[in-house]
DNA sequence: GCCGTTTTCGGCCCGACTGTTTTCAGTCG
């Protein structure tokens, strides 16, 4: 807990210098420190011992700033760096099209601090002045800010879903006889604009209290208690009689359009669905789980994940409702990467933790050559690494890992290495990192090309959108799915939290299996590995069985599978 | 700010793209 908080307060110290146009060196070390921390042990133990600078990466400085906020729970520097520069810049420096060189030179010759000040320094002209300012740049930027009005608010699933949780394990650590996140959390959406968690106990007063103690601008009555959290995002806690837990969640979880489309089948069922709780007649409906609640309307529980209005309800009724992905049913990760590129962990780390969740296997895949940000790995490297996974593999028997690679997808399509090399490996990720804005008709063209080649076995995070921060690049999808399934190209769904992707259940080759998804943790250290729980919802959320799904194939079976496209590929 | 070493400071990861400018600064992955 303690390294992750120290690691985001220091990768925020590192924004906040680069926003003041320190050493990039500088910046580029805190960011290296925190990626450290998040895979060091016990800080309070390395202290005691002195260690701390055994930590690559922590030296005199940091190490006397972890101390301090172990000690006193802050970083004066960081304090500092937040008064001099306002949330408002922040936000300036997020826009795409903005970095530090620009947002210094808005500060600076015009004085703007925010997206606000910016939008009128655009409108009057007045930005047009500045050296560098051109009618392009200011195109960009004025969609930069449309996006960064459309999403204000608004905050990645994770971020919520952490609050949730805790608020939950601390209720029924208190006693309550259950507790559940609702509303966006509960279904899966990629982004929420609050924090959703109902509470079943019969005298709420003691564990409300519990819960507000030691925070600050709380909002509470006798059953509810309402926060602004550390995401940011309104944190509303709703207690009920456990008689009542049910109703309340279901009257809390369910999409405006899917509660919209119940209620005249909860009538028929003589339940009201209006108000504050699920009613029959004067009396609140009894129903103590969200499944006897839909019982009591006559329907079989519906996954919160399909309670979007989507033609779940005719599925209930009709008794079609698919069995969705489970968490049990994911057997081994592809997609991952080590310290070999941008990774934090090692590769023996990495699977030491897979195999600590209960994974049978992992696919490695570090970045490929043309990634040199990254850390991609040239040829001779890659090979290195294929006899490091060799060993590793006779080390962790039964445990397998397969060596593949994230190959950037070059300018036409092409794949970043020849083909004896792709030859050895197990498998290949395509992505694309470069040229995001080429116009539809090459953009289809070059990924179509990427998914045809026989060496591809799975298209990397195809949406290239970024959550919050940038549209998806367009493509003709429907050619691209078409041109992968006639490969047997799997598509891979990224479970990599700013990486999400499109809405599959609209792809009748994935529902009708000719097309199967691979649920990718982009992970780049261990604690990635958990954004498979996100990957998972996300299938949910598309109606995916684990038919769809390569991760759901045994160790072996995917031995096989990897082996016969080999074979295809080599004798093509 | 860290590291390594040539003990006192220089090097630290890069290459392409974009929009501007007219030779390059800034951004991005």
């Amino acid at each position: 807990m303690a390294n992750e908080e120290i690691a985001s307060a220091f990768r925020e110290i590192g924004r906040l210098l680069e926003l003041k146009g320190e050493s990039l060196f500088q910046v580029r070390a805190y960011g290296k420190a925190a990626d450290r921390l998040v895979e060091a042990g016990d800080l309070a133990e390395l202290i005691r011992e002195g260690k701390l600078t055994d930590i690559p990466g922590i030296g005199k400085a940091m190490a006397e700033k972890i101390g301090y906020f172990m000690a006193t729970g802050a970083i004066p520097q960081l304090e500092e760096l937040r008064r001099e520069i306002p949330q408002g810049v922040i936000d300036l420096a997020g826009l795409s099209g903005l970095g530090p060189g620009r947002v210094r030179k808005l500060r600076d010759e015009i004085g703007v601090e925010s997206v606000e000040a910016l939008e009128a320094a655009i409108q009057s002209g007045q930005a047009a002045d500045i050296k560098g300012f051109g009618p392009k740049l200011l195109k960009n930027l004025r969609s930069g800010i449309d996006l960064w009005k459309r999403v204000r608010g608004l905050r990645l699933h994770m971020a919520g879903r952490r609050e949730a949780e805790e608020i939950v394990s601390r209720a029924l650590e208190s006693g309550a006889p259950a507790a559940a996140p609702a509303g966006g959390i509960a279904r899966g959406m990629e982004t929420i604009d609050r924090v959703t968690v109902v509470i079943a106990i019969d005298e709420p007063a003691p564990l409300l209290n519990r819960l507000a103690a030691g925070l600050t601008g709380t909002d509470q009555t006798a059953e509810t208690l309402c926060y602004t959290g550390r995401s940011e995002l309104p944190i509303e806690i709703i207690t009920v009689p456990p008689a009542r837990f049910g109703g309340k969640l279901l009257l809390l979880t369910g999409s405006a359009a899917h509660l919209e489309q119940l209620k005249p089948i909860a009538e028929t069922a003589g339940v009201e669905l209006s108000g504050l709780s699920p009613a029959r007649g004067d009396a609140p409906l009894e129903a103590s789980n969200e499944a006897e609640a839909y019982q009591a309307l006559g329907l079989p529980m519906i996954p919160p994940e399909l309670r979007e209005g989507r033609g779940e309800i005719e599925a209930a009724q009709q008794g079609r409702l698919p069995r969705l992905l489970e968490s049990p049913d994911i057997r081994g990760l592809f997609h991952m990467h080590s310290t070999w590129s941008d990774g934090k962990a090692t590769i023996e780390e990495m699977a030491e933790h897979a195999i600590s969740l209960g994974l049978e296997y992992i696919g490695l895949a570090d970045h490929s050559r043309s990634a040199g940000y990254a850390g991609g790995l040239s040829p001779d490297r890659l090979r290195a690494q294929s006899e490091e996974v060799a060993r590793l593999n006779e080390k962790l028997a039964p445990f397998r890992i397969f060596h593949g690679i994230e190959s950037d997808i070059l300018a036409e399509g092409e794949l970043d290495y020849e083909d004896e090399l792709l030859g050895i490996l197990d498998f290949v990720v395509a992505s694309i990192h470069s040229r995001f804005g080429l116009e539809r008709e090459a953009q289809t063209a070059r990924l179509i090309r990427a998914v045809q080649n026989p060496h591809t076995t799975i298209l990397g995070h195809s949406s290239g959108r970024l959550l919050l921060a940038r549209e998806p690049y367009e493509f003709d999808s429907e050619a691209v799915w078409d041109a992968a399934r006639t490969n047997d190209t799997v598509i891979e769904l990224n479970a990599h939290e700013k990486r999400l992707d499109v809405d599959w259940r609209d792809i009748p080759a994935v529902r009708e299996r000719h097309l199967l998804i691979s649920i990718g943790p982009d992970a780049h250290d261990r604690r990635g590995l958990e954004t498979l729980d996100m990957g998972i919802r996300i299938a949910r959320k598309g109606w995916l069985t684990k038919e769809a799904v390569l991760n759901t194939m045994g160790r072996d079976e995917v031995t096989d599978w990897l082996g016969e496209r080999k074979k295809r590929t080599t004798s093509a």
